[in-house]
DNA sequence: TATTGTTATACTCTATAACTATA
DNA sequence: TATAGTTATAGAGTATAACAATA
C-alpha cells in the first residue's frame, strides 16, 4: 500500500474495507436465484419510499433509464411490481411493489439474514456489541 | 420482516446486512473505470496468493472456466498479468500478477481507502474502535 | 421546445457445450 | 479415459442514440 502504516484512519480504511467487501460478496452470494440484484434494489427503494416513477428510480440506482425500463418490466411481467398511469402527467409512470413482491423480497433479505444470523451466533457479547454500532456507523457513512 | 424483533441476533443481523451492503455499494462506486470487480477479484487473488492456474482461479471466484480464461485474457492483454507454461504439466497454466498489475490493483484500493478514510476522518475514537473491532470480525465471519 | 418513457442496437460479462492437447 | 484450457454460441444486463407521446 502507498499509505503510511503509522495512519491509523488509513489503517483503519483498509482493513475496514478488506471486511465489508468480503462480508458484502458472501450476503450477495445468499440472493434468489431468480431475482437479480438490480431487481432487488429496485424493489427495495420502491419498499422502502413507496411508488416511485422509471426516471426516480434510475437516478437513485445509478443507471440508465432504459436499463430501468428492462428492470421495471422484468419485475412487472414475474408481477412483482404493478405499473400505473400518472394522476395528472400522462407522460409519467407510476411503478408500485406487489404484495408478491414485498415476499420476494423479504425472501432474499430473509436468506441473507439468516446466513449472518449463523455466522454471528456463539460470538462473545462484547463483539456483538462492536458490530452492531459499527452495523449503525456503517449506515450512516454510506448515505453520507 | 418474518423474524421476531425480540430476537437479538436476528435484529443485529438485519442491521448489519443493510450497513454492510450499503457501504460495500459505495466502496465499488469508487473503483478504476478500465478495471472490473471481476478482473479486481482475481488481482487481488494472484496478489494475495501467488500465480496459480485459471481453474483454481475460477474455483475461488465462483466463475466457470471459460470465465476465467475470458478474465486472465482480458487481463493479460492488458499487461496486468502474465500467463506461463506449467513446468511439469503441459496441459496447465500458471497466471501471475505483473508489477503493472500490482499497480492498477493498488490504485483502486487506494480510492476505495481513500473515500472510506473521508467518511471516517472525524468520527468519535469509540466509534472508530468499534469499526476496527468490526473489521477483523467480518473479515473472520467471511472467510468461514 | 423540453421531458418522460420506450425501442433499436451494440457491447460486456457470464454460462453451457464442444473441441484440443496433455496425462 | 480423465483433466486443463480454450473456443463457439447463447443469454442476461447495461449503455447510447433515436423515437413517440405529452407538457
Amino acid at each position: 500500500m502507498s499509505t503510511s502504516p503509522t495512519d491509523p484512519i488509513a489503517d483503519l480504511a483498509s482493513r475496514l474495507r478488506r471486511g465489508v467487501l468480503m462480508t458484502s460478496r458472501r450476503l450477495r452470494s445468499q440472493r434468489s436465484a431468480d431475482l437479480t440484484e438490480g431487481q432487488y434494489s429496485a424493489l427495495a427503494q420502491l419498499d422502502a419510499h413507496g411508488p416511485a416513477a422509471p426516471s426516480d428510480l434510475a437516478a437513485r440506482e445509478c443507471v440508465s433509464a432504459p436499463s430501468m425500463t428492462r428492470t421495471v418490466g422484468c419485475l412487472a411481467d414475474a408481477g412483482l411490481v404493478e405499473r400505473a398511469p400518472h394522476p395528472t402527467d400522462g407522460r409519467q409512470v407510476v411503478v408500485a411493489i406487489t404484495e408478491q413482491g414485498r415476499e420476494a423480497l423479504y425472501a432474499t433479505r430473509r436468506r441473507r439474514d439468516a446466513w449472518l444470523a449463523t455466522q454471528l451466533d456463539g460470538l462473545p457479547p462484547d463483539e456483538l456489541e462492536a458490530l452492531g454500532r459499527a452495523a449503525d456507523i456503517l449506515r450512516r457513512i454510506a448515505t453520507q
